[in-house]
DNA sequence: ACTTATAATGAAAATGGTTTTCAATATCAA
DNA sequence: TTGATATTGAAAACCATTTTCATTATAAGT
């Protein structure tokens, strides 16, 4: 899944915006490449930490908010106080996906079926919306919130 | 919207947990059932604050956080580091609505539009979901996500 | 009504995720 | 290679939310 130029695929959409590629965005991208679940920042923090001790967790909100920006990365907020980061499209990674979340334990799971349903849905909104207000949509969200098998 | 008792239509439900009917949690759901936007936590204590100067924003998430389980009150979390609470099905409310957020400066707008689709997409989901899972599901979010007017 | 067990409250301190500051360092265009 | 400047990391600041704890208020039982 490596880029067709000289560089993986993610460094061009970084220089197209006049960033730079540097080693600890090289590295944070890979752990994300690498994760097939949406981790926080600070889970983010520990592996890179691992690999490579002097980087800092400032880096590492930079770069996930700057990757967000550029629609590479997508940040779900789940309401446990902390933000969940996953890479958009990962070769490696899950397919498109949603999310089940349990009120009571704050479980999050994922489904990725029924999904059939859903692009004709999307489609249509998001072409609705975006003549509507002039919004360029990148991408979608859609979470179904409620009490899971244990809690219920 | 009155009870049908002696109270408020929302006391007994308190009172049904053993909950105590109190000076400041009246307040505070009288004045959530006045606005008809969503709030953040601090947005109803300066309002309770400038009504009864005792009250304390301690008290205010701690009553939000009680209403919210006991499913009388919706709690929401845009990304903006503040939780926003709604009545649920205030008369005074907002209707139902989803939300597009722009990547680059972050803001979020409602849209209320095009739910009729919505609304059958989500119902059959939702139905699927809750058989294979187990789950029971209470409410739902939709987010789109892209460059708003300004930004693209 | 009066007592009383205990739920609820408010102030202040603690917590924890995220952001800002700032001096040092690294990237890349020239 | 050089230099303008984007990036970085550490520490401090920030800020929404939670916890602690002594005080006050509610409502059940009398």
């Amino acid at each position: 899944m490596r880029g067709r130029g000289r560089g993986p695929w993610w460094q061009d959409r970084l220089q197209g915006t006049g960033a730079r590629i540097t080693a600890p965005r090289e590295l944070i991208i890979e752990i994300l490449h690498e994760t097939d679940d949406h981790v926080s920042a600070a889970d983010v923090y520990i592996r890179a930490h691992q690999i490579n001790p002097s980087i800092g967790l400032t880096t590492v909100y930079r770069t996930l908010d700057m990757l967000t920006q550029l629609g590479i990365v997508q940040k779900f907020d789940f309401g446990d106080g902390k933000a969940r980061y996953e890479l958009v499209n990962n070769p490696n990674g899950k397919k498109h996906h949603h999310h089940l979340i349990c009120l009571r334990c704050k479980t999050i799971m994922d489904y990725s079926e029924f999904l059939d349903e859903e692009l004709e849905f999307v489609k249509k909104t998001a072409g609705k919306l975006s003549k509507k207000y002039n919004f360029e949509i990148t991408d979608h969200a859609i979470s179904f919130y409620g009490l899971c098998e244990r809690c219920r």
